[in-house]
DNA sequence: CCGTAATGTTGATGGCGTAAACATAGCGGG
DNA sequence: CCCGCTATGTTTACGCCATCAACATTACGG
């Protein structure tokens, strides 16, 4: 996960020192005040104090480099949700924790959020079906559901995932005890058929 | 609801006759093959045969065609819904009927499905809030959970959202059998506490 | 120490949304 | 019936964008 340094080495020469990356904090930094489509190459570019097309040295075209980002927020996600999960001891709270994390995530990162999971071209899934986060959930699940835990964790990752995009677009109140209210693992899974709360992979 | 007419009036004679509602004819028949953001005001001027600028005698500007694109979409979700709570019967059948079709049409439709909720600007919520849909969930949300009405009433919205979305980003198969799973009423909200099953409103 | 590959720059192309000025036509009052 | 007003379209133009091609500079390995 790369780290945001706000103050950057120094003056260039000709040749900017690491571009990529800069590119990648400029961009992460834009996608907090403004939505991913309304981020440009060229103002990015601008912001590093570089030419337009320099971009191009470095990713193929505009996709590569929200790709870039996406697969950052994502890094970034998985991280909020651990240690939310941590902090609330895992089991049953845990659980909860998890999806509120989730959503709270979103709302802090609006544009962020929607860039790593909309039109990203997870249609391999590598990216998310790798990432710690992904497991965590795979886990709990299996904790609570036994044979079930696929479609537990389905509904646990929708209830969540829309939650979080209906806030973001306004439909519903962001509110955090909504969040609360609707990620609860005692009225939302109450005791699960083929329930077996032993199991710990 | 607006009706897709394929074939039209006939040849123009510098007035078109109602290119209001051909433009969004042709916004809507763009959204089957392109995301909201691949449509150019340009382009769907060109498809009806007209110059770019006159698309401005009859919305403001872009958003607010795209917003009458959205409005439609809205309208034919909700349409899909009331017709697959009346086929399944209403009660327990129809609430699962209706979250169900709510993925379905997402999937059917999924740039309109996108443009209709993601970046619109319903923070009134009026669109929303007024639509069919909406009072036919609250209707179910009531005779099923009684006092806990509004919780159940958005879990039931997030999970078919969050999978609507999720499946169209391609994290989750889009597979039928996968949606009858997930929004399953029998085991996603199974006999909530205070329930009041025979309350009908 | 030199040449080659990596990295940046300039300039151009075609597309976009949209503003300003102009053209046409339909319609309602004399 | 005709005249002018207003609704509706058109042309032209501006500034922005992503991206390509050709060229410039630098770093670095043999």
């Amino acid at each position: 996960m790369i780290t945001v340094s706000t103050s950057k080495i120094a003056a260039r020469n000709y040749h900017h020192g690491d571009l990529r990356t800069a590119l990648i904090e400029a961009g992460l930094a834009a996608l907090e005040s403004a939505d991913a489509d309304a981020v440009s190459l060229r103002e990015l570019a601008r912001n590093v104090g570089v030419s337009a097309t320099a971009v191009y040295r470095h990713f193929p075209d505009k996709k590569a480099l929200l790709a870039a980002l996406a697969a950052e927020g994502i890094a970034r996600l998985g991280t909020a949700q651990r240690i939310a999960s941590e902090q609330a001891g895992g089991g049953g709270a845990g659980f909860a924790a998890t999806g509120q994390a989730y959503v709270r995530f979103a709302l802090d990162n609006p544009a962020l959020f929607r860039l790593a999971f909309t039109h990203g071209d997870h249609a391999d899934g590598s990216m998310i079906a790798n990432d710690e986060a992904w497991q965590l959930l795979r886990a709990y699940a299996e904790s609570f559901a036994g044979a079930d835990a696929r479609r537990l964790q389905l509904q646990a990752w929708a209830v969540a995932h829309g939650l979080a995009m209906l806030m973001l677009d306004g439909l519903i109140p962001a509110d955090d005890k909504l969040i609360k209210s609707v990620i609860d693992q005692q009225t939302l899974f109450p005791a699960q058929p083929g329930s077996n709360s032993d199991a710990s992979p």
